[in-house]
DNA sequence: GGGATGTCATTAACTAGTTAACGATAACGC
DNA sequence: GCGTTATCGTTAACTAGTTAATGACATCCC
């Protein structure tokens, strides 16, 4: 049909496909590289915090966690002033490949805006932001913001 | 991070909860709605004829088929020539939300686009085809195709 | 015509997400 | 201090996708 949204699944499906064949060299699957990058940059979150970072429910993050936690890349425990919340602990091998990880991760970026114009590149941000203002009730994760900055 | 990569997943996860939401209010899940366009344009093709146009894998469309199957939207019926084939065939319920559910889809379209200007949504189009050549073997799906072609 | 090969759908086991229900623990009101 | 309420994580049941293994049926070739 070749229309906007069956291009952007189709797009956001090819893209799922090959960031997850280039995490799955380092061990990881792809999804678990996204807490891996929340708790590289903070450690020690409760699985609420993390499922609210990257947009996904409470339950989402405490499977992943049982996974990550299966795979040797995490470690679960008790926070010791709140028995109510469980924090989760990188384990020495996640923070190991941290490195080689974000290494993939941009070399994904480059392969995926190989074929962009700088130009283009930055009409697509600021489509995707008006996409996502749309619809999102939050307004888009304004780290250091895409808005209209050719960053 | 707010690249590109995070805003597309971010954008994409939310077109496809905005998706999901339109389509239940006809009783139809997320996914399914894209069998049923398939099967509305040509009724009576195999499950893997259906995942080959929808690019999934066929057993993901068996199991589909079974979830349709069971909520009363198509049928099953062997193939009278080719005992290995299956086809499937929607049924008159199935048939019968077929406008509704496309005026859903073309509501759904015309909210994605909404703060896009027309040269926006061409510069989109564009850009999204391009990172879908880049990581695609097969061409993407060039029925009447958006290449450059400022329809 | 009958055995090797190919082509289907299906099942199994998995990741990954959802909502709803549950259970433990804090925190508040009195 | 103790019951109610709120806040967590977890589990359960589901949709939806993947790859790998099965099994039924065609087809090819001899």
């Amino acid at each position: 049909m070749s229309e906007v949204i069956a291009l952007f699944t189709r797009a956001s499906k090819l893209l799922r496909g090959a960031a997850d064949r280039a995490v799955s060299q380092h061990g990881v699957r792809l999804g678990q590289n996204l807490v891996l990058e929340v708790l590289w940059e903070s450690d020690g979150l409760t699985p609420g915090e993390v499922a609210q970072r990257l947009h996904v429910s409470t339950p989402a993050m405490v499977q992943a966690a049982t996974r990550m936690e299966a795979a040797g890349l995490l470690t679960r425990r008790r926070d010791p002033d709140d028995a109510r919340l469980v924090r989760l602990y990188l384990t020495e091998h996640a923070r190991s490949i941290r490195e080689p990880m974000q290494a993939a991760r941009a070399e994904l970026h480059r392969r995926a805006t190989a074929r962009l114009s700088p130009d283009e590149l930055r009409h697509l941000r600021s489509a995707l932001t008006k996409i996502i203002q749309e619809f999102a009730e939050d307004p888009p994760d304004e780290d250091h913001a895409a808005e209209d900055s050719q960053g």
